[in-house]
DNA sequence: TAGATTGTTAATCGATTAACAATC
DNA sequence: TAGATTGTTAATCGATTAACAATC
């Protein structure tokens, strides 16, 4: 086993992946499954699996393959699915809305428990059995670990601050907005339209 | 000029980025600006921009910087968003109802104009003055060059090569499955709860 | 001209992959 | 034992960064 050498983030990104194939192998009863097997499904080469998986230890039998059940639990102990998390989610747009009722979340461990916005006509509503708070209550001491940011752009950093303020230490950022955050906070941004535009320079590229 | 290599993928991800801050800064009316004040806005090093910047062509005047209209306008050109992109859409539960109405996507060209799914309750509502349709009627030739897949994970293949027959070249996967096409496709992945998983490990070191 | 900033090269860095000895 | 597959090393590959000549 290789001694704590930094994990490259693709890994954990992977890691993720193994996660939801060890699930269904699972699911499906099967005992033992090979790199092989785990790299099919995923979509990536066995020997990235292997190396993957060195990061933290040594989880397999030669000449066999890895225990399903035991790697499954591996994993979801190095991402930490095996405990719940707190979530606070700001924003309860279209998009806010729709992550709240996220039927994956909840599967994953992830709960979303507190939601603000700073509209009128949304604070005091219930999305999914939670109150929308005013944002104005912020930065409160908040048991989350984890923040989902689905506010407009010009509104992205100083939320951002409130969450961070709030104890929250990791931010899922949906604005589309660079966070200029301090080195204790991790933020993770997805953009949809970035995605579309990214799809789209490959789609051209494809129809010649 | 570099002539004709192959342009990485995050170089691809980056210009949409770029896109955003040089939108931004002709809103505000600025002519010029620097790889340095790019670089900032888009949390990259300045060598950084001018590489990416490079593998299309120059752009910039030295001594002076990137007069800012028309770097928008080309970097708009190569990520083909000074067209009109139809989408469609297959899933409209939660999440791709919210998808369906958001926002920023009719902002970036691109209008999402069939919407399929296989529930009963759901065929023939409006979601954004678009009618849900039957995915029975899938494939059917389609003028579309993006896809969004917003199903469930065990429906992802089929529902992919449905609209792979339908033309579509590209795919914007939600379903966190992976999906096994052929190479005349381009796909990205968005899985929101790899996402959280990602956090949750880092929350976990960030709290030590 | 002096100062600034590009475009590009070459060096660095880090991640992926192939290969194989270890071993079940 | 023979066959299979891991864990790990070393080689490869590709992307990022620093440095600087070109030039406005």
């Amino acid at each position: 086993m290789e001694k704590r050498t930094r994990v490259p983030e693709p890994t954990i990104a992977r890691l993720a992946t193994y996660f939801r194939c060890l699930a269904d192998l699972s699911d499906q009863g099967v005992g033992v499954v090979s790199s092989e097997e785990i790299a099919f499904r995923a979509g990536v080469k066995a020997s990235q699996v292997r190396k993957d998986l060195s990061y933290f230890g040594e989880f397999g039998v030669q000449g066999l393959g890895y225990p399903v059940p035991g790697l499954l639990k591996r994993v979801a102990s190095i991402l930490q699915l095996d405990q719940q998390h707190r979530v606070a989610l700001v924003g309860a747009g279209n998009l806010g809305t729709a992550l709240a009722g996220f039927p994956g979340f909840a599967r994953w461990n992830f709960h979303i428990l507190w939601i603000f916005d700073s509209s009128p006509a949304r604070i005091g509503q219930e999305i999914n059995k939670v109150k929308v708070e005013p944002m104005s209550v912020l930065p409160r001491e908040l048991p989350a670990d984890l923040g989902i940011l689905a506010v407009p752009g010009h509104a992205a950093e100083d939320v951002a601050k409130l969450l961070v303020a709030s104890g929250v230490s990791a931010l899922l950022n949906f604005t589309g907005a660079h966070l200029h955050l301090g080195p204790g906070v991790s933020v993770r941004n997805v953009d949809l339209t970035h995605e579309l535009a990214i799809l789209a320079y490959h789609a051209q590229r494809l129809e010649q």
